[in-house]
DNA sequence: TCAACAGGATTGTCTGACATTCTTGCGATC
DNA sequence: GATCGCAAGAATGTCAGACAATCCTGTTGA
């Protein structure tokens, strides 16, 4: 018997095409926090029937993207301060130790994708988009959680990222963040590079705090 | 104005109450690992339409409790011991970071139901209850991550440790295991009483070691 | 100005339907 | 006797439509 090749594409279904778009939509930011999103509307915008909206709702709710509140419907969650702070809190934790992993066990391919990533992220960081800075940025860190060894500590850490993409949309877009980033990142990447996971924790939990901090800022001013 | 109260009571939907007898099932060790949730039997057994419980399916896939291979619907995910490590890995980070975390800040009501919770798992211990066991444990780990000062590290403990309850109900009716359980939470209730966070820390750790442990040996032991 | 109310909008839930896909058992073939 | 293919049945994916309960909003009345 041939080795299972695991090439059975498995269609997509109309739910998981729905849900990733309204992912995409709200990483994007497309719905303003606090906005509601109403069914019928989506139905028709997205071209689904009602059934499958909501269950792709569901699994937006459980990923807590959206909230739902009986008989008000899905909307937006507005993150307050404390809820944001605890987020970064975890993903410094998981960061931290996903970079220190990464560094004794990343592999020459992967870490020329990682240092790929970087120069994309520089590049970004010197335009003014700031969409693109948010995205490489992510792409950077995917390869890290990617390569730490421990798919969980990648799910984990994705799922707190997405809640966040707000504040991160808005930080990178604040004066000097971006390039202060690219330094932070040129840290992680050249602890990992030496196979330091010491100096790796290190960058990555300075990373991290900087970014909260950016975000505090971003947040008070509030417009 | 009086305070917002939030007193009103949010009317619990068919759907919530589907998730949530779905959810007990699960975790009481109602179906097999890999065995196939077939949606007509669940709506005649739960008395919900077909929407309803493929809502509520959604949500418990996004907590990945269920799997839901596309054309062949909702089965429980038969856990690798790959999967089972990587989980006991972050759940090692989280408890650590809690129990630490918990040791500074807990309040001495808080800290007189930790150890009222510990007694009820000294009693299950002693008993040979091993669903009970699981449950006490359960819930001396809630209360540490609900006093860790933060809500999201509760939150994705609680994920996590919810997918691997099967491993749980498993060790917990090793021979030994409960007492040796019973040992280690004592430990950390103590450094916590103490307000030790590193010695909190410290037990905390040697716990989760010891738990995956006893679930690789309960594996092992497959039959 | 504020409170009650009516109407419309929206959600929660169900029934029924149908095409597509998977599964299984049976017969045909080697 | 074992394997292959196929057809019937079962299960899923998706939709349309319906209706009660609830929420929201603008108007009316005090």
């Amino acid at each position: 018997m041939l080795p299972d090749l695991n090439l059975r594409i498995s269609p997509r279904t109309v739910q998981q095409e729905t849900v990733d778009k309204l992912r995409q939509a709200i990483f994007s930011g497309l719905f303003q926090p606090g906005s509601r999103l109403v069914e019928s509307q989506l139905c028709a915008q997205l071209g689904v029937s009602r059934p499958s909206l909501r269950e792709a709702l569901r699994s937006l709710q459980a990923e807590r993207l959206i909230e739902i509140v009986p008989n008000r419907g899905p909307s937006i969650p507005a993150l307050s301060w404390e809820e944001a702070t605890a987020i970064y809190e975890v993903r410094e934790l998981l960061e931290v130790e996903a970079a220190g992993r990464c560094a004794a066990r990343i592999s020459p391919e992967q870490l020329r994708e990682l240092e790929k990533s970087l120069s994309a992220f520089e590049q970004a960081a010197a335009s003014n988009d700031s969409f693109a800075r948010v995205m490489t940025a992510a792409d950077f860190y995917s390869i890290i959680l990617a390569n730490c060894g421990n798919p969980i500590l990648e799910e984990v850490h994705r799922g707190l990222v997405a809640r966040i993409s707000f504040f991160r949309g808005r930080s990178m877009s604040l004066e000097g963040r971006a390039q202060s980033s690219l330094e932070e990142m040129r840290e992680i990447f050249k602890a990992i590079a030496a196979g330091d996971g010491k100096a790796a924790r290190k960058a990555a939990r300075r990373h991290v705090l900087k970014a909260k901090a950016a975000a505090k800022t971003s947040m008070d001013r509030e417009d």
